[in-house]
DNA sequence: GGCATTTAAACTGTTGACAGTTGACAGCGA
DNA sequence: TCGCTGTCAACTGTCAACAGTTTAAATGCC
């Protein structure tokens, strides 16, 4: 990422791939903002490939929910309405709820025991944050880690992805850092002492606080159900 | 489909969509079965394209996860170890329990009305059908698009599509279709009282019979969580 | 005859060039 | 000045050919 693009694909593998991961980042790094257009032959030269494997990486991001396309007009990063956002949200209580269902069944109390003593470390580390949370990222790829399902663990952790693109739309960070650590630690009780149940509704509820605060960073205020706005 | 392969991409589009689509159906047809591999060449002249859209729609069937794709020895519609299966069934019960919960919420009484016809005109029309029961598919798909969730919908209806492939490499059928009305009639009365908890375990039930009715169909007899064996 | 090694065919990964489409700009007319 | 139209540059969609890898046959050796 510090390097020239055209370096950063000097490792091994085919061209597709490597380009396919480079974009990746520069998406969710916000070298390449959503709205943005990729130019093919701009950015193929830059990464010193030819538009072929460009066009294939272009077509699994766009498989991912990261890129649009278009017809004759081009693949674009994605933005997302107030609808899609809340979509999302509905996608990750799905995906971690039954996450946490399931982690009762299989998890062993190690993994459980580690689970916790992340949350407590980043709870001391966690004092003049400003409202930013950064752990709790890793706190839900360390969840569904434990759920011991390769399959859900990808396709939330592509979900995971899509909303933080769509956060990035907005500059604004939440403002519940205590109260998310809170919930963390609420959560992995209930996983500790397999009461699926209460593990469940903690999550969903958690997710629930989480989508509200998405919404209103990004400025949309109203039901997303109902109308759409712009912020 | 009953067309040659060369005329059935003469609609409008990019040959590259149109190409996906026809695989897609050729592989969930069984006209291409689970681990045959994809000839580039040999594909592409048969559709009267060259290979390069032919290889951008290889790349978005890789990312439903109809195909496989290795380096340099190319792509191979997709097949299924007893582990991949289960964690399936896993991802349709994430999707279908959520989806259920929001039916309770949103849907009308004039959809869920729908529905339930549905199920009794199905459950009308089912004499002699040797244990297969054809609207079990439908069932769900209406299930899911009451939701009111595209990515939802669309996520689920990926995950179908692959556990119908994964069924398709066994030829025995389910045996099971009585039982399987009757909890669609529960699931549809559940519903119907808005009693979310009723509904998403039920179909948690429904689904859990069906992941070991398609796990025994396919001759997997060990608990997929242990260890692998072929039939 | 069976097995390792070599060789050639087949196939995928990649490239550069061509064709059709899109969006914008300049020019014309009202 | 505003709107319409025709033209043009830029870009995407597609193609055919080249290069490197894999697979399988063919050869030689034990």
């Amino acid at each position: 990422m510090s390097d020239e693009a055209g370096a950063a694909l000097t490792r091994d593998g085919t061209f597709s791939r490597r380009t396919e991961v480079v974009i990746r980042e520069m998406i969710l790094d916000g070298t390449i903002p959503p709205g943005e257009r990729l130019n093919e032959v701009a950015l193929a030269s830059a990464l010193g490939i030819s538009r072929g494997p460009l066009r294939e990486a272009i077509q699994r991001l766009a498989g991912e929910g990261l890129l649009t396309m278009i017809s004759h007009r081009g693949a674009f990063v994605r933005t997302f309405e107030a609808r899609e956002i809340d979509e999302l949200y509905d996608m990750r209580c799905a995906y971690e709820m039954y996450a946490a269902r399931l982690i009762c069944q299989r998890a062993d109390d190690e993994q459980l025991a580690g689970l916790e003593s992340f949350v407590a470390d980043t709870g001391l580390a966690m004092d003049d944050t400003n409202g930013r949370y950064p752990p709790d990222r890793d706190f839900h790829r360390r969840l569904l880690a434990l759920a011991g399902n390769a399959t859900l663990e990808r396709a939330a952790l592509d979900t995971q992805d899509q909303i933080s693109l769509a956060r990035s739309m907005s500059a604004k960070a939440p403002t519940r850092a205590k109260a998310a650590l809170g919930e963390h630690e609420a959560i992995v009780a209930a996983l500790r002492s397999r009461d699926a149940d209460t593990a469940v509704l903690l999550v969903q509820e958690h997710l629930e606080h989480a989508r509200r605060g998405a919404l209103a960073a990004l400025g949309f205020t109203d039901d997303p159900r109902k109308g759409n706005e712009t912020p």
